[in-house]
DNA sequence: CTTGGAATGTTATAGCTTCTAACTAACGCG
DNA sequence: CGCGTTAGTTAGAAGCTATAACATTCCAAG
């Protein structure tokens, strides 16, 4: 990889950088590709060179939120976090330490947007791993889509807050239903 | 109420029809005051008349999606279904007449957008219905919220097309989920 | 070590958006 | 019947995405 490639490589990550704190702060809508060019200090026009357009930009961002997750996820059950109520937990705090994270990928899709390929080859990496620690061969799959139904569940409510001033403990709701799930040989 | 007012709510209810397509088509962030004006035969500040800006635009139409949502279940539940079961499939069949109102309400949320206290009201009717349909006082809040927990996780990842090639059977999904939580009498 | 071409930046511009300001026309209530 | 509220108009500011045309800079191959 020559200086060129380096360069542009630091570039676009500053870009993806600087396009999460504008998620965060003000959610996707806002993301303005105007905004983090001039933040960085080049004109408008300029950020085109790195990204065609905003869909490519918020479509590498989707792709860093997979592999993040799946890295996670993978490397938390290689660690030894084999069993599926301690999978959700590693999930949900991975999705605590960015909201805006997971809701980009988990959250409300925009019509017409088809997701490539290799993302949602990323996605059933995690399924993969979450099959694995489901056990029970026969009912694994189906297992693991439950695990999936029941932690987004209770963290997409929780990351949108309409658990506000409800008295509610997301942490230990989602121990409850992930461990009712691998206590149950079936369903 | 005179005839001013009627014609203003009329036009209101255009404006807000014609938003539930432009949301149904392109999703949230394509909603253009602008192309609905026009879609409309008027030039595009007239429409300020009538919603004060995009964001009072947005919270009419989430404050009609709760409505409706919770005239639909509890209308449900007076006309006989009173089974959490029977509750779940309403709603979900609700989110599928149209995606778009579900994920406006239940979807990724908007930081810094703070939703009116009576959308909460309504939305709290929707939950004392839930809950009233869960009897065994004791447990009822909690088991309303498992039942909310659990149909979410199934119907948001449906909406959003998480299930698209992986041979799942929405339907089915949810009433195994809630069949299994309205048998058992705690968790 | 020079030189040519690709990569990276610039400004200008079109066309869209939200939203404000200022002005005009129409409608209906007293 | 007139006066005032309401509803519409156009103009314009400020922002966005994105393209086009042009200038510069840097790397690499001869």
């Amino acid at each position: 990889m020559g200086p060129r490639e380096r360069y542009r490589e630091q570039v676009r990550d500053e870009v993806k950088q600087r396009a999460w704190e504008q998620i965060a702060t003000a959610g996707v809508p806002a993301l303005s590709l105007n905004a983090i060019a001039k933040q960085m200090g080049m004109s408008g026009p300029a950020l085109y060179r790195y990204f065609a357009n905003r869909d490519e930009l918020i479509t590498a961002l989707i792709r860093d939120a997979y592999r993040s997750l799946a890295d996670t996820v993978r490397s938390s059950y290689e660690a030894g976090t084999t069993d599926l109520v301690g999978l959700a937990v590693v999930i949900r705090e991975w999705a605590l330490v960015d909201p805006h994270r997971y809701l980009l990928i988990y959250g409300t899709p925009v019509p017409g947007y088809h997701a490539p390929a290799d993302t949602t080859a990323i996605s059933d990496e995690v399924m993969a791993v979450i099959v694995e620690a489901a056990g029970a061969p026969a009912t694994a799959v189906h297992r693991g889509l439950l695990f999936w139904t029941r932690v987004h569940g209770v963290l997409s409510l929780e990351l949108a807050g309409h658990f506000a001033g409800m008295d509610v403990d997301p942490a230990a709701l989602v121990t409850q239903e992930i461990g009712a799930l691998a206590d149950r040989t079936g369903q």
